[in-house]
DNA sequence: TTAGGGTTAG
């Protein structure tokens, strides 16, 4: 049931007011035709020094109607000196128009005496469809001959046949091209007209008439399985073949795939490579997996290329197992692993943050030595690396191997190397080393590139220094290092979280003046800073815009409007982007699923709110700690702590997700509230038991629990506790701290806090 | 085989 229907169905509960591909594409007819092979150079080409074409050639040099019969007939059927067949179609030949070639046909059709030896005719008739081939107008009237040799019992050589149907194919007369294949004897067709057919069938998309003959040369295989042919065709049809988006027909031709393993036909490694390529980009990577298992199997020729291939995929999905078990197959059939492939690996457990792993690897690989090679971790191990230990807030091993790379001979740290750990610092909120190592890059030659100026600057928004941020690009374009559209989008995101959206606004009319075009995640954007600051009006219209741009909304994006309206409480707006989600194929997540629950548990619909829990579960959608934390504060707004408690167990006990922050500073505000300052206190001792760090919103709650209920010395160990967890009072802190001590006459505690002294230990 | 930008709850 889509989420709409039900909201839909949980309408009268929220608002009573509310109303609530095709295959084959590769192989079009689009596609230029490849050129038919060139027929032969005709014998008028060439000098023909047999006196018997000459005679005859001399002979015929008349009109048609001066002709000798009796000399002619003499000269061809009198069998002295000999004549056989390619007499006639040298003779043929040089007539040199297809017209004058049709007369000396008939000539020769009615005064031939050997009925029976029809040699004669097809060597003629081959050499006007030559002759024709090569005139204006040739796809008529090859047709026309095709027919003419019909009516009148000609039979066709094997080379006419081979002519008509490359013709044919290239006229894109497929039908045609069929019809004279068909007539062709099994056992006369031989490896060139089987490649001329088969590739033509696949270009015209005729895939399965294709597969068909490509099957009944193998069952001819005796006669071409030696030949390169099944090969050629087969394997540059299937790459053709996957290159389009049309699907289908996939059991055949991994049938034939497998059929021509058996017979050991496998494909050149390149071939190999780019089946394997082309399968993963389409996603097929069960298949690809299948396909080079068995090439493995039928021990064709592998190399490590099309397994990195398949390890770059596996490692994207996180399929360790399958990645060794290819490893294992590798090391079996002694397919080397290369640099590329331990990269991957490397790369791989680094993405997966299991750094620690990575490095076992990279340990064993700077000391693995194979028969007597030893292998040499390149720039882009160590960038790997690097960037796992920085992703993992690791800092130091990361610049300790940055130190380490420096010192091993030809492999320079550089731009990548250099932007991993900036990025780092940046995270970390090290700005200051961040512009440390921007610094020292240049020192040591590494010139800096947008990559770099983009963590910078992002590394500076993110902690509210967008002037020093807008400053620094601006140095960056003096030295020649122009913006680019990630550029904007940090600096938008950072206008907007500081409520500056005509600048964010301006930046964003920038991106297309500058030379670039703002890409989807430069709208999305736009349009979440918008949504947070409950501007939808303007949201709705960037959303507009991102649809005229030729750009669809994702689910990230539809989540923010559909949160934007549930916020400022226009539920008929939200629900039309429910629909409009389901309809263009996003499927709702457990994000807007969130945003839902939310809304009703803010509002009181806490029976809807527990209904959108179990339909996101029935959905198979997995329940958050923004959904535990939507139903758990929604109960708190009714100062029901005791049922919010009871999911706060729950979520621990049976939905396994761990509490964070937000949940417990939800409950401490509550139960501050309700006088439970015991309850509250222990909750916070139960909070750092479980390493979730307080922040100053869980503070300010204690201390307004506190002072409602003049605990003045309990509140003294918890402003130690602030300093200890390290931090900082704001406004409201000092609102109510001011407020509370100066009235019991303990501002001194206050300025003692302030200055960061210890308050509790000298309290009586 | 390596680097950078956008979601939900208090």
């Amino acid at each position: 049931m889509s989420l709409f229907r039900s909201l839909h169905s949980l309408k009268p509960l929220l608002n009573p007011a509310v109303d609530l591909s095709p295959f084959l594409r590769c192989f079009s007819t689009d596609h230029e035709p490849e050129p038919a092979a060139e027929p032969e150079p005709g014998p008028s080409h060439q000098p023909h020094n047999d006196p018997i074409v000459t005679q005859a050639l001399d002979l015929l040099q008349a009109p048609e109607n001066s002709w000798d019969p009796a000399e002619l007939n003499r000269l061809l059927f009198s069998n002295s000196p000999t004549t056989v067949p390619t007499h006639f179609s040298k003779i043929t030949l040089g007539l040199g128009a297809s017209g004058k070639a049709l007369k000396f046909l008939d000539f020769v059709q009615s005064h031939s005496p050997q009925k029976d030896a029809p040699a004669f005719l097809s060597h003629t008739f081959q050499s006007i469809v030559k002759l024709a081939s090569r005139e204006p107008g040739w796809e008529k009237a090859l047709l026309e001959l095709y027919k003419m040799s019909k009516q009148r019992d000609i039979p066709l050589t094997i080379n006419a046949l081979t002519l008509l149907v490359s013709f044919f194919g290239r006229a894109g007369m497929v039908d045609e091209a069929v019809s004279v294949f068909d007539d062709i004897d099994r056992n006369a067709r031989d490896r060139h007209l089987y490649e001329l057919f088969v590739g033509m069938l696949f270009r015209y998309g005729r895939f399965e008439s294709a597969l068909k003959v490509l099957d009944e040369m193998l069952e001819l295989h005796s006669r071409f399985a030696a030949s390169d042919i099944p090969r050629k065709i087969f394997f540059s049809a299937l790459l053709r073949r996957l290159q389009g988006d049309g699907g289908g027909h996939e059991d055949e031709i991994d049938g034939i795939f497998v059929k021509l393993l058996e017979l050991g036909v496998f494909p050149d490694s390149i071939a190999l490579l780019n089946i394997i390529k082309k399968l993963c980009r389409n996603g097929e990577i069960g298949r690809a997996w299948d396909l080079l298992l068995r090439v493995i199997q039928s021990g064709g020729p592998v190399e490590a290329a099309p397994c990195n291939v398949i390890l770059v995929e596996l490692g994207k999905r996180l399929e360790f197992n399958r990645m060794r078990e290819l490893m294992i197959k590798m090391k079996e059939i002694s397919i080397q692993p290369d640099v590329v492939t331990l990269g991957i690996l490397i790369n791989s457990l680094c993405k997966s943050r299991r750094v620690d792993d990575a490095l076992e690897v990279f340990e064993r690989i700077c000391t693995m030595h194979d028969d007597g090679f030893s292998w040499e971790p390149d720039a882009v191990i160590y960038n790997c690396l690097i960037d796992g230990l920085c992703k993992v807030g690791r800092l130091d091993e990361a610049a300790e191997l940055l130190r380490k790379m420096t010192l091993q001979d030809g492999c320079m740290p550089n731009v990548i190397t250099y932007n991993c750990l900036i990025d780092g610092y940046c995270k970390c909120c090290e700005i200051d080393k961040a512009f440390q190592l921007f610094d020292q890059m240049s020192e040591e030659g590494v010139q800096p590139n947008v990559v770099t100026v983009n963590t910078l600057v992002d590394g500076m928004c993110k902690f509210g220094r967008v002037n020093s941020a807008v400053e620094f690009l601006k140095e960056m374009k003096v030295r020649g290092l122009s913006p680019n559209v990630r550029t904007y989008t940090s600096l938008i995101k950072a206008f907007c979280n500081a409520n500056n959206f005509e600048k964010a606004m301006e930046l964003f009319q920038e991106i297309s003046r500058s030379g670039c075009s703002p890409d989807s995640i430069a709208y999305y954007t736009l349009i979440s800073g918008l949504c947070t600051a409950g501007r939808m009006d303007d949201a709705s219209s960037v959303a507009t815009e991102l649809k005229a741009a030729g750009f669809s909304l994702d689910a990230v994006c539809y989540n923010n409007l559909i949160g934007g309206f549930c916020r400022k409480n226009k539920l008929e707006e939200a629900y039309e982007m429910v629909k409009e989600m389901e309809s263009s194929g996003v499927k709702p997540d457990a994000v807007t699923y969130n945003c839902w629950l939310s809304y009703n548990a803010k509002t009181g619909n806490l029976t809807t709110a527990n209904k959108l829990m179990r339909l996101m579960i029935e959905q198979g959608l997995v329940p958050t700690v923004v959904s535990y934390g939507a139903l758990i504060h929604g109960y708190c707004l009714e100062n029901n702590v005791e049922e919010a408690m009871k999911i706060f167990r729950e979520m621990n006990s049976v939905s396994k997700i761990p509490p964070n922050t937000v949940i417990y500073n939800i409950l401490i505000e509550c139960l501050c509230r309700n006088d439970e300052v015991d309850s509250a206190c222990s909750l916070m001792d139960d909070m750092m038991e479980k390493g979730v760090r307080p922040n100053t919103t869980t503070f300010n709650a204690l201390f307004r629990g506190l002072r409602q209920t003049n605990c003045l010395k309990k509140a003294f160990e918890v402003m130690d506790r602030m300093h200890e967890h390290a931090c900082k009072p704001d406004y409201v802190t000092m609102e109510i701290l001011m407020e509370w001590l100066s009235a019991v006459g303990e501002v001194g505690k206050l300025k003692s806090f302030v200055q960061g002294y210890e308050v509790a230990a000298f309290t009586a």
